[in-house]
DNA sequence: CCAAAAGTGTTTTAAATACACCCATGC
DNA sequence: GCATGGGTGTATTTAAAACACTTTTGG
């Protein structure tokens, strides 16, 4: 954080400078602090959370996070520091928070079918729903618009959605 | 913050040096980094939030906090910097907190009735909740053991309760 | 014709809600 | 005897969960 500058802000700034995400969602995860966590000096990190959709692009060649890739959750290798600990914070904050807030839409295109939606919450909630009741719930949400396209592929059509809102909305999902 | 020193644990010192408090259940809240926030500085705070029961001793005599006094939370005074906005953050925090956690146990002594436990919710929740479909469902949660002694008064003597476990638990409760 | 994903309703079960009367005590 | 809070059960409503077959396309 840069003098006169806000946290969030300089979480977006530094994903701006050394990756080409832009309007992701971002939210502040915890602020750890235990003297242990850095063995050379007593270091106090606020950390911030991100939701990048699986087809992002890859961050900048020359930045610090070049190297970056993508892990199963559930087999990360071990991380730096706290590193683990961090991130299993942040799944269980996004773990919680998909099952009363609309936050997968940032994790998804302006249009999708339901079917792609339901296998993003499949994913994260770590198990699999029933399509009736998911297409359903998702339905009667109000959260969606259908777009009267569709997707084509090695099956039948599925019709295209997007969410009404991009943005943050409190609502009984799970 | 001294250096090698967690945060929770620093808070928990500032509480028992300046204050008879013991034991009370503390959480960190949320960082503030807003460089508006203090006029002459760009301060960066980690809050932390703990819920103290009304009748709580009060601050030692000679400490910083002596002049402290309880106010009703809808009616704040005007306080210094962004603190108003820290304490809407906690009040957020702990009405979602205790629609899906035991955490007012930190809020009632040893033993107290039902009537007690109800009135806590619905000082928190803001609204009047139906007796008996209360008791239905905190004794049906298995969070309570009954004492077997009785709280009199001018009316008909109150069954005591204790909780089981005086930690934080998850359950769904509303 | 086969594989793959989409689409569609009803029944069952469980949980939440609404609701009213009697009880035991202190004063 | 009256005011105060304690104690109790059922019926209704609502929401969640379980469940199977048909459709449309690409290859």
């Amino acid at each position: 954080v840069v003098i006169g500058e806000a946290l969030e802000e300089a979480a977006r700034r530094e994903l701006r400078e050394k990756t080409p995400l832009r309007d992701v969602y971002l939210e502040q995860l915890f602020t750890f602090g235990d003297p242990r966590r850095n063995p050379t000096a007593h270091v106090v990190s606020t950390a911030y959370w991100a939701l990048i959709p699986r087809a992002a692009p890859a961050p900048r060649h020359e930045s610090k996070y070049a190297g970056a890739a993508w892990w199963n959750v559930r087999r990360l290798p071990r991380l730096a520091y706290d590193h683990n600990r961090v991130a299993r914070v942040a799944l269980d904050r996004l773990r919680s928070k998909v099952d009363y807030t609309n936050v997968v839409y940032s994790l998804l295109p302006d249009d999708f079918t339901l079917g792609e939606l339901q296998q993003i919450y499949e994913i994260i909630r770590g198990g699999p729903l029933d399509r009736r009741n998911f297409r359903k719930k998702f339905l009667a949400s109000r959260l969606l618009k259908s777009l009267g396209k569709f997707r084509r592929g090695a099956h039948r059509p599925a019709a295209l959605y997007a969410f009404r809102d991009r943005k943050l909305k409190r609502i009984e999902l799970f």
